[in-house]
DNA sequence: TCTTAGACTTGGTCTAGACCAGTGCGCTCC
DNA sequence: GGAGCGCACTGGTCTAGACCAAGTCTAAGA
């Protein structure tokens, strides 16, 4: 931990980002395959995965099941503060934003939802599971549950643009105030399937309650972030 | 990655992680070696590390470097909007806070010092550097930067409470607005060093710039926390 | 009682293989 | 020109070792 300068992997770590620093390798791009960049190394095949690893750690690279490894494009920048919506957000940022919904579905509160909800257990309530890319790349897993009483026949709608949006024109809910808690975490199960990373890939969970001006929450998602994919940004008044 | 019941690593991580969950090793304590889980799944010790590397991703266990793996405390919850000082904001979950100042020096200003606070290059600045522990763990290492004409001494003071106290205190300077970046990065070169942990360890970059009622910048705060010792929640009204 | 030296244990690094399953490309056939 | 097939290539998983450096513990010594 403290001579770095004598690791094998350290070493094919720095050659390699050294060699995307400059320019030989650019965004979105694919390395040479880790068969060869460990004859060009002359170590183990393990040794070039530790140091590929710790360059997806960085957020540098990431991979595609099989295909390869590739070089990370920018992060998105996220303001809950300022949200309008992922489709504007990123194009915003001039990238190309799509969305797939993946489930639409009635549900009734089970414990937890008539928790956040405020509802009786039972409450008609809808849920969506999306996933989100920027660029191609999916980046975004979301699982999204809304009060079905607020906005009967949401799910018939077309949820693959902006949520809020539908909400907003269709129904007249406004969100006029938005619980956000987030952490770090491991990609697993469901999440890493949709977003075709391996299981235990670092990630970032993001939790959004959305409340209208009433006091009522309209909305509740999980969301799970690729953690190269995303930079928070929040500028607030200290209370 | 859609096998998941047919991956060895998997099954010793899941089997781990229900032995942690069943109360056998508590939070703090600490697992077998990798070679006792070895003997009892009858696996190679690649693919206990392997499972291992899952649970530490998840924030379940940590490693001490060469002492073992240990089973992981809850997380520290932070809100950004109603930030009292890392000491009292620990207290009040009922974790023992502590904080060591690594280095508090003079500095002058440079090109990107002087942008961010708006003040000439060559302007004195203070630059302090600390690591923060909860219940003896160290999970924050921070790099600070003061406008030292704006609380001219300050590095003379006692630096291992609150910072804003410190500034509040001695010197009338209230922080008004608060921009916080966050996005999660890899622990590597002095912050893996501060905190003990393995270069290339997922963390949680977390920049500061605080201002105060005039809407000068009094402090530039960049922290780097362990992965799995964090959890953020804010609560805000939309703009 | 406190310190110290050394043995032992632990995770950290590295090698050199093996086999598997999914990807992607080129070739063939229609 | 398009569809389908097959194979080479890729990363993913796993084994069975080796050696090292730092942490831990114990027993001897001051």
């Amino acid at each position: 931990m403290q001579h770095p300068e004598s690791l094998q992997y350290l070493g094919v770590r720095d050659d390699i980002a050294a060699r995307i620093a400059g320019g030989e390798f650019k965004p979105g791009e694919r390395l040479p395959s880790e068969r060869q960049l460990q004859i060009g190394g002359g170590v183990a095949r393990g040794t070039v995965r530790e140091a590929l690893f710790q360059l997806e750690a960085e957020g540098v690279i990431y991979r595609k099941d099989r295909s390869g490894w590739y070089v990370s494009p920018p992060p998105v920048v996220y303001d809950p503060t300022r949200w309008e919506g992922f489709m504007s957000y990123v194009e915003a940022q001039g990238r190309r934003p799509a969305t797939e919904t993946l489930s639409k579905t009635d549900i009734v509160c089970d414990g937890m939802l008539a928790e956040i909800f405020s509802r009786p257990i039972g409450s008609p309530m809808y849920w969506i599971r999306r996933r989100r890319s920027v660029d191609g790349r999916a980046v975004l897993f979301e699982s999204i549950v809304v009060d079905a009483s607020l906005a009967p026949g949401l799910i018939d709608h077309d949820l693959n643009g902006s949520l809020t949006s539908v909400l907003k024109s269709v129904y007249g809910i406004g969100v006029a105030r938005n619980k956000v808690d987030m952490r770090p975490c491991a990609l697993t199960g469901e999440e890493a399937e949709a977003l075709r990373v391996k299981s235990g890939l670092p990630g970032l969970n993001l939790v959004r309650t959305c409340y209208d001006a009433q006091g009522r929450v309209v909305e509740f998602d999980r969301e799970h972030w690729r953690h190269d994919s995303l930079k928070i940004s929040v500028d607030i008044r200290v209370r």
